[in-house]
This record gives structure tokens, C-alpha cells and sequence, in this order.
DNA sequence: GCTCTTACCTAGTAGGTACTAAGTAAGGAT
DNA sequence: ATCCTTACTTAGTACCTACTAGGTAAGAGC
């Protein structure tokens, strides 16, 4: 019964990683505290000592996303728009899990009444605006900010159920061909 | 206590509806035969009765969707890929409940323990093959098909999160002259 | 070595989960 | 008017759900 006892900071941050796992794999309603629990050598009580409930796990983690995606966007230089989507999906395609992640809650959130509802409309809202001011030089810039979400999400989608069969980074440069024009 | 006992076909049909509705607000995780049950004016063996088991339920569903896309389908002649894309379109733009079902059931069951994963990806394996073949005349039919699934997937989720601000028809037109060329 | 914070536990609550077994009664067929 | 199929019920099983109250002991600071 003797078990380790971790300082907070690297217990949440194991709980995290955790959930998002499962999060992943079954969804937030799909979601047992059981079974982070276990994963983490803990009781549900230990796990929600660490994250008071079931919505403060999911916003736990959702923040840690935040922080780990606002670090990456500094840490590369602010190039044009054909280059920043680039970035965004050759890191993507390095992190299947964290994309079906989103993929999955992105879907589940729809609804009003699901717990990270406001936190993906407010990520959506910011994603197209500052797609829409780095696509400033081309024609109908907020349409195309759309399109190029649209395109990634719905590629990812594809590369997730099937990755042996689709390459995301391959299927994204022809599509960005298709919307940034076919310039070699 | 005196319930009206519907023919087993019409009850069929109503636990379909209600079970639709209710995946695409909870998920297939999320749903509980007890919900189905309530709004069906049933009790929960009753509804079991009818589909067996709560994948079973799940599998009723599906499949009634498959026939109703068929039969959509059949009649309409089959046209161009503009054409038939623009059907599609103008079709789901008016049932945003059935489009969030797919949306929710297609990203939960990217997982293989997920009752409709192998549904979902014969699905869209059938897709992609008939979008193929309907894009012969274009270079690349191929990778053209995974585009047009893919902005149609993602618009979706854009427009079903925010019917107020995405019309669907419209930036699905847009997106099409970008994918079909310019023609007005 | 002692103290004190706190990470984590045990025990318990109140309720929900899918599902089964067996029986009742509604309503069409004769 | 009676029968018989079957839609649907009540009752019960075995288990999982998030969450709380209160206590124990691990390990850092002195």
C-alpha cells in the first residue's frame, strides 16, 4: 500500500496526460474518473483532491493545451499564412493523439449544454480571426480563413481513422495548392 | 397505466428519431437507454424489446440513416460532381440534427472499440470511391474526393456551431469555385 | 529527530448503467 | 366472442457513476 507520492505539479501534470488519452478515446461523456484514476496508481478520490471534479479535469486539461499551443506559436517565427498552416500540420501529424483529442471534444462540445462548449466556440472564434488578418493580401480573406480550418479539420479527420492510407502533411500541400494557388 | 401499444414498425421508427436526436446532443457514450426509454413514453425493457441491446440501438440507427441516404440518393438524377456535391449540401443544410449526429458518431468512433467503428469506415471508404469516380475528368480525382469530404466536414462543424454567422450553401459555393475552377 | 503540511486513503452516499426473467394485457385473426 | 401472438410491464441483478467526510501517513523544513 506504500505508494509514491508525487509532488502536485507532476501528478497533475500525469493526470493530464491521462485524460487526454482517454478524452481521446471515449469522449468526455465517455469518460470515468475510474479510469484515470487507475491509470494514475490512484483512487478517484486522489485524482479529485488534485482536480476538484469531473468539469475541472476537462478544463484542466484544456488549459494545459492552451499553454502547450501558445507556446509553440511563439517559438516559431510569425512567417506568411502558407507557411504558418504548414507549421500547424507537420506538428499536428506528430501528435495523432492530441488531434483526435480535439476532434472528438470539438464534436461533443457542439451542444450547449457540454462542459467545454464556450471554451471551443471562444478557440474557434479566435482560430478564424487570426487566420482571417494573415490571409490580409489574398481576395476574401475571412471565406478563405474558413476554408483553410474547414480543409485541416476535416483531413485530419480522414488521416486519423486511416493514417497508413492517408498522409496528412502530403494531402494538406495539394490542398494548399488548391487555396493558395499553384505556384511551385 | 392504460399506454397505446404501437405496431412494432411505427415504434421501430420512433425510438430511431428519438435516439437520433439524443446521440447527437450526448454521443453514443453518452447516451442512456433510460433517456430513450422516457422520451419514447416506454420503459427501459420496452425499448430493449425492440433493439436488443444498446448497441444494437446504435445499429438501428445507422442503418436507417443508410437507407434514408439512399433512397435521397436514387432520386435525384446523377448529375456532374458540382452538381451532386451541391445536392449534398443544400440536403444537410436542412436537417443540422442528422449532420451533428454524423459529426459526433464519426469523430467517437475513430477509436476501434467504438460499436460504429467499422460502419464509419466502410462509410467512408464508399464515400471517397464514388467521389472518385465522379471526378474522373479532373486531374487528381483522387485527392480531389478527400478534399471535397474533408470541406464539407469541417464547414459543417463550423456552420453546425455557429448557424448564425456560417451559412453552409453559401460558403460551400465559395469553396466549390475553388475547388471546381473559377466558372461563374 | 520532531513537526506540520498535505497528498492520498478508506468508507460511505445517492443515484445511474445495461440488461434479464417472467408475467400481463392489448388488439388482430378466426 | 374467443384465442393467441406479442408489445410492453414490473421486479430484480450486478455493477458503475461522481462526489464527500474524515482520517492516515509521507516527506519537506527546522
Amino acid at each position: 500500500m506504500a505508494r509514491s507520492r508525487l509532488p502536485v505539479a507532476d501528478r497533475r501534470r500525469q493526470i493530464v496526460e491521462v485524460t487526454t488519452r482517454l478524452i481521446a478515446e471515449r469522449g468526455f461523456w465517455g469518460l470515468s474518473m475510474q479510469d484515470v484514476a487507475d491509470d494514475c496508481g490512484l483512487t478517484v478520490p486522489g485524482v479529485l483532491h488534485h482536480v476538484g471534479s469531473k468539469d475541472g479535469l476537462l478544463l484542466a486539461v484544456l488549459d494545459h493545451r492552451d499553454l502547450e499551443d501558445k507556446r509553440s506559436v511563439a517559438e516559431q517565427a510569425p512567417g506568411t499564412l502558407r507557411e504558418t498552416c504548414a507549421a500547424v500540420v507537420r506538428r499536428n501529424a506528430l501528435q495523432p493523439e492530441i488531434v483526435r483529442l480535439f476532434a472528438v471534444l470539438e464534436a461533443e462540445s457542439l451542444t450547449p449544454e457540454h462542459p467545454a462548449h464556450e471554451w471551443f466556440g471562444a478557440r474557434q472564434e479566435r482560430t478564424v480571426a487570426e487566420l482571417t488578418a494573415l490571409a490580409a493580401p489574398f481576395p476574401a480573406p475571412g471565406v478563405l480563413a474558413r476554408q483553410i480550418v474547414a480543409l485541416m479539420d476535416g483531413l485530419q479527420l480522414q488521416w486519423l481513422r486511416d493514417p497508413s492510407t492517408v498522409d496528412l502533411v502530403a494531402e494538406w500541400e495539394a490542398a494548399a495548392e488548391r487555396l493558395f494557388g499553384d505556384s511551385t
